[in-house]
DNA sequence: AACGTTGTAGGCAACGTTGTAAGAGGTTGG
DNA sequence: CCAACCTCTTACAACGTTGCCTACAACGTT
């Protein structure tokens, strides 16, 4: 079994409370009673409970992070990131998985991890500024989108901006039909609809038309959607020479749809990513893509999260931005390009 | 501020254990007495405190996964496998990252989740069977190696017969000089030798040599090491026909070497991997590996664990195996093959 | 000599929950 | 009409920890 306080204490001959204050690191122990207290716990390889100091102090060490499936590379890299940061903290990190399900993202933004956890960093896909309104949970850190001015604090990128920058990138390269694969319903995901903004804004800044053809929606974004997706382009006869995939596992796939095709990447069609996953750095051939800074969302979600849970609750919430890169690779090569 | 059930009994106008009565679903409750404190709950937004809960229980419903690494998706789609079966038993899971380091994973064998958890799935790369013995934290469940007779519950996949398997498949289409990518020293990896082991079992049975200069090591098993592994054996002269790489991130690794070599895969290399993680079936080309039965994995490692929570805990330690598949892609297809 | 200061140790209560046991109120059978 | 029994509700204690307070000793200061 499991020894508590009392066991030290008794091992030790001195008072529960004494054997609190060496494992707290309270300055004012005699250095003997300091060493016997600490052999004794040695000895007995004791360990506090908890969820017993959780119910005296309000704080558990523990963070949760939630994120739609970690089985989507970039959430799996994210998760890795904030792990990092969090240990810094000394914060242990529970990974929830909310399958991007809106009701599913109610009940963990409402806190059904309760209070077992401190904060929580969330990354939502489907999330309504009104889902967040009223909520008395542990503080929360919203990551990589902009619920429209909810009451959370948030790490951003701006991805109307970083839209923009790699759909010119694909124009300066000559091409003039721009499919984008990803779109969604509008309750269904911000980052679509903030990507799909950020393509047009390029589009009509260099005069193209923006043709509702070339737009190819994926209601999740897996490989397999993107393969989908790309294939019915391919059929439909509307003859993209490039393509913006929302994310990089949607282009992964399109990769391969165009392989299937017999097409040329970037020969015959162009393509570009988002997100920057390790997977597009190996793919053949390797996938242009917008790079977040991941390492730096992680810091930053982090940091918003110790200020909050250290300083005012009730404090207007803030909102920070990470940077990203835009990454050429083959899959855009100018060589060649179209 | 959250409520307690004192807050709850005040508003409903019955006693704090009434509450809990009804909030655990106790039988003799009145109905009217039933709605009125149903009323409450829900007017409150009440939600039990779990490390109160926990505290007076001994039961928290929260395990824990341990995993290497999260951005390896072997143990990313692990993950989700094991939070869907988790589910079925109203578990969270707490996932923690090990990053693969002896040390780091003897600190979670020993408990540093601590009481917060009621128990821990553990996928350990480097552990020894000594690292295990004497534990007395919350019951374990490892995953997927033999670290030799340890005491504690298992679920394995045949390593060496897989291994075996798919190598056999190489030489039956044809190929003599098979390459292996992925070998470890022998306190790093239980996978790495019981996959090389594999390997060897069925180049002896065919009469083929095993060959030293053959076999690659890769003290990592992500794509750079796949691909710099690969380089190394092109650049080293000893021209292999085939390639088996110890998990499926070294294969897609080494499937890009042998592009940027300008060789062709399956034509001029045969290569397989071993996971079956998803990116290989979009790969191009797609990748034949071993597939390991993730979900069954996952729901028999939920499964020890609930009898071992529910039931003897001093009971002998039982070992479970899970099947896998050869999965046979276009990296071996026998049209192109050698 | 009286006093305050500092260092050290321990007693007590409380965090929110639930198991135990017992109490309050109603119903049934003799 | 009372005893015996239900059904429903409640008071109390305990889970392991730490914050607050007190106790006392050993100083140094006036």
């Amino acid at each position: 079994m499991r020894h508590r306080l009392k066991d030290v204490a008794e091992r030790a001959g001195v008072s529960v409370k004494t054997v609190s204050n060496v494992v707290n690191g309270y300055v004012h122990v005699r250095p003997d009673t300091r060493a016997r207290v600490e052999q004794a716990v040695a000895e007995l390889n004791y360990r506090p409970n908890l969820s017993a100091r959780h119910l005296r102090k309000g704080r558990t060490g523990v963070i949760a992070l939630a994120v739609p499936e970690l089985d989507i590379p970039y959430f799996a890299e994210l998760a890795r990131h904030v792990v990092t940061a969090a240990a810094d903290y000394g914060w242990t990190v529970l990974i929830d998985q909310t399958g991007g399900r809106r009701e599913q993202e109610r009940v963990v933004a409402s806190g059904i991890t309760d209070h077992l956890i401190d904060g929580l960093i969330f990354s939502p896909l489907a999330l309504t500024a009104e889902d967040l309104t009223g909520l008395d949970g542990a503080p929360m850190v919203l990551l990589g989108e902009r619920v429209d001015h909810g009451p959370a604090d948030r790490v951003v990128i701006d991805n109307v901006a970083a839209a923009r920058e790699i759909t010119n990138h694909l124009i300066q390269l000559g091409h003039r039909r721009i499919a984008a694969i990803g779109s969604q319903r509008t309750d269904e995901g911000a980052s679509a609809r903030l990507r799909l903004a950020g393509y047009a804004d390029a589009l009509r800044a260099a005069g193209l038309d923006f043709d509702e053809a070339l737009v190819a929606p994926a209601s999740a974004w897996h490989r397999a959607d993107g393969a989908a997706a790309m294939r019915g382009l391919l059929t439909s006869g509307v003859r993209p020479d490039a393509v913006f995939c929302f994310n990089d596992t949607l282009a992964l796939g399109a990769l391969r749809a165009l392989h299937e095709a017999g097409l040329r990447v970037p020969g015959d069609v162009a393509v570009v990513g988002f997100d920057d996953i390790e997977d597009g750095r190996f793919s053949i051939p390797t996938l242009s893509t917008i790079a977040p800074d991941k390492e730096r969302i992680a810091r930053l979600a982090v940091e918003l999260l110790a200020n909050r849970l250290d300083g005012d609750r009730a404090a207007p919430a803030r909102e920070l931005s990470a940077p990203y890169r835009l990454e050429i690779r083959e899959s855009t090569h100018r060589a060649a390009g179209g």
